[in-house]
DNA sequence: CACGCATACTCATGAAAGTGACTAGTCACT
DNA sequence: AGTGACTAGTCACTTTCATGAGTATGCGTG
């Protein structure tokens, strides 16, 4: 039941359509949390049914309607209890982490060509979180814009999106040079 | 569908229980992945059926039998067939990140708490990462290890487990400067 | 000698997450 | 005039995940 959070945090500093905020959650864009439109329209048709959200229609002319929402009052005490609670921890989940598990088991060529996509990936997003970060800042240097700027909240969940994406992509490296000298290593004796 | 080449991939190195595996699994312990014992019991009596892994009964005099699997020779090229396609890359899914990005709406105490909470769980997960690194490479320094050890795959993806806490433990400190610093500027003015 | 804890599992149920397909209009390009 | 991409969503379905409880035995500690 943290879908619901995520959706409710992400209206906090804006209002949203919903279509805006599943795009905030899609993949490679989110930097806290990842959802699909359908779960993320399902959460917030539960979320105004419940008046945690608060929606309005928008007409527009040379596209569809939207609805825009916004974080109501108790929406915002829902968010004050979730952050009172104790986090639950959570995982790596990789089907990357699974194939290498097996590494010794497997085709070493397969594996590092998983490696090297993963590697290509990380880095893309690593550079667009990285992105994100400087247009938040701004003009302002990273310690001024941490101690005056206005939401660091955003900031610093994005700033741990950019380091996971560094260090998968330099584990990444790491696990192709060791794939690769030991097979040179075995090609050798 | 990861959890079923999970299973696998804890099962290629050694013959185990059922029992065993879960507790490969279970919170805290798991380096490349996470599952509940209902899963993981539920998964090895599907991979049974469909002959990709095979029990055989062990009887045992204090305590109750058990029935230890192993891979067949289906299960290898199962596992090989999944390594060959590409694997999705995975995304922070963290309540602690919903909850900082919520950070300049919430009470400052209270998310320092969570935090600090997270860094002791993060230190503490590393740390034990870092002993089953030691006792894996075991005499051998980590170079000399990864060039001739028997089996780097579980090893690499341990590292990965004991990097991604360290990266959490760093940015949890990070975080509860950043709002302890922000709170006294806020007082000052 | 009662208590909790470890081994070794199983069953039932519900909540959450993920997948695929589908509507419907606008815009730009070919 | 047709194609695909973008906006803005909805419906139906399945898989996965999580929870709590239950069974049975033995072992050590206070």
């Amino acid at each position: 039941m943290a879908l619901r959070h995520a959706v409710l945090a992400a209206l906090l500093d804006e209002e949203l359509s919903g279509y805006q905020v599943t795009k905030a959650f899609a993949a490679g864009v989110a930097n806290f949390w990842h959802a699909l439109p359908q779960q993320v329209y399902a959460e917030l048709a539960r979320l105004e049914k419940e008046g945690l959200v608060a929606g309005r229609e928008v007409v527009q002319v040379a596209r569809p309607n939207k609805r825009l929402f916004r974080v109501t009052g108790e929406g915002l005490a829902e968010l004050e209890s979730f952050a009172s609670a104790a986090a639950k921890p959570s995982f790596l989940r990789e089907d990357l982490l699974v194939q290498v598990q097996a590494a010794d088991h497997l085709d070493t060529d397969v594996l590092i060509d998983r490696l090297t996509e993963r590697y290509a990936f990380a880095e893309a997003k690593a550079a667009l979180f990285e992105e994100q970060l400087r247009a938040m800042r701004g003009e302002r240097g990273e310690a001024e814009f941490l101690l005056h700027g206005a939401r660091v909240g955003p900031y610093l969940t994005c700033r741990r999106g950019r380091d996971f994406e560094r260090a998968n992509r330099d584990w990444c490296r790491d696990a192709v040079e060791v794939l690769r000298a030991r097979r040179e290593a075995r090609a050798d004796s």
